[in-house]
DNA sequence: ATAATAGTGTCTTTAAGACAATATTAC
DNA sequence: GTAATATTGTCTTAAAGACACTATTAT
């Protein structure tokens, strides 16, 4: 049992140490004595896929890489976790969200990660993912670092017309999957809209994600119900009859409707 | 803009290698010199959350530690990535689990990812977070590789009574409160029964994950709706009513209900 | 027969879904 | 007025929830 108490790949740091005669006697010795680059971990990166609607049809983020791996190659915004600056996983999806586009976010949620032997080239490598939502009016793309452009490009069928690096649309597919998951029993859809929109607008951001036609009616009920819809008083003129503007209470993010739509499944 | 191309935190390789006027020129070279090993990388780890239902109570799986840091104190199972045998983070979970118990869970989970400075006292740490349902019938604990005990432990109130090592309660309480959503939408609480089960054992399941009285009768007709039951032709006997054994159909925990227990929300 | 648990029947309520009808604007 | 879209009304359906009732075993 004691042989093979440790096991290679568990501590190799620690395994040194006692080959070495150098059992730590406290957890302060241990500290001091500890070094983590000696350790094999895996590439950790952050990737975010960053979804809006423009001209009714649902786009994302892409960037083009000017850096080997995979450079010249579209993907997903990302990259490493900067263990001086980032505090936590969440302030690096948030400072590659604002390093492309400038602003922040109104929705951003971690998807889930993705790690192996085999999906980046350098060797074993793992990638959080984050998918955010916003609305494209007020961005101003900018390359920044890593990358030479910065570009919407249209999601059809969970996927865009470029080729993407890494395994990136297996990872375009599972953020998609879950904002259309979440569109079922949730008001995230909003999310891509400017901060005051109509009742139809938002319908329609239904509608695109979910591909499948939405009841209006039904859809308005469901929605005000929660009331976490406020009129802002304002109303949106067109050729036809005003429609009124809404924005969401703080909370709208988080209410889970009791009930899915059932649609097409 | 050339000039902050390449941030500090980036791509401490790449700057090297432009430092040292050894900018590779295709893919093939700039991998054939790159070292993983260079890189500033969190530390990595996998834990897993292992739940089971022990006479009627939520248990979870613990270890207590024989290395540092946090020695002796009690953790969930879990540990570094194993860079030459794991192929994937499954199967770094996978393995972690069949380490401490002896057999695969039926049901497993990727929760997320924390990540954070400080979770860690030997740095910038981040665990992908697991959770596994299985019967405590067949397993055999045995404490493997890190540590020195396992041990079944109640949950009460999204607690055990120990105090965990590093941010573990935290990790703990994510866990549960994932299971717990799930319970009002899909059948996963029965893959905490062994394989052959009756219809209020099932309910029972429920009732202590959600910690609130479930109605049988409606229970009873939303389990067997989905089909996803089948009979298995025997009975458990008791002092009274016989009750008819159930198993899972393969699909079953897939199912996702259109409408959620209500419950106490 | 009684106790105890397994299992069925029935009624109410709620929200989704379908679709008809009305309201308000520009022209 | 018409066209077009916004908004409201009404009916159906399905499942949750509540609870009364029946069934089958051991004693």
């Amino acid at each position: 049992m004691t042989s093979c108490m440790i096991a290679d790949s568990e501590w190799p740091q620690f395994r040194r140490n006692v080959l070495m005669g150098k059992l730590p006697a406290s957890e302060a010795e241990f500290l001091a004595s500890y070094d983590p680059k000696k350790f094999d971990a895996p590439l950790a990166t952050v990737d975010v896929t960053i979804f809006t609607v423009i001209n009714g049809s649902l786009n994302v983020l892409l960037v083009r890489r000017n850096e080997f791996p995979y450079m010249d190659k579209w993907s997903l915004p990302g990259g490493f976790i900067d263990l001086v600056g980032d505090n936590d996983l969440n302030a690096t999806a948030m400072r590659k969200l604002k390093d492309k586009t400038g602003v922040d976010a109104p929705y951003l949620e971690q998807v889930g990660t993705v790690g192996s032997k085999g999906r980046d080239p350098r060797g074993w490598s793992l990638t959080v993912l984050y998918f955010a939502l916003m609305s494209s009016e007020k961005v101003r793309l900018r390359a920044g670092s890593g990358a030479s452009e910065v570009a919407w490009r249209p999601v059809q069928n969970g996927q865009v017309e470029e080729v993407l690096a890494f395994d990136h649309e297996e990872l375009l597919k599972k953020a998609l999957e879950r904002l259309q998951n979440k569109a079922r029993y949730t008001m995230l859809p909003g999310y891509v809209l400017p901060e005051e929109f109509t009742l139809t607008e938002l319908i329609n951001i239904y509608r695109v994600l979910l591909e499948e036609d939405i009841d209006n009616p039904m859809m308005r009920r469901r929605l005000l119900r929660t009331n976490l819809l406020e009129e802002t008083g304002g109303f949106r003129e067109g050729d036809t009859r005003p429609a009124k503007l809404y924005r969401f209470a703080r909370e709208a993010a988080q209410h889970v409707f009791e009930r899915n739509l059932e649609g097409g499944r």
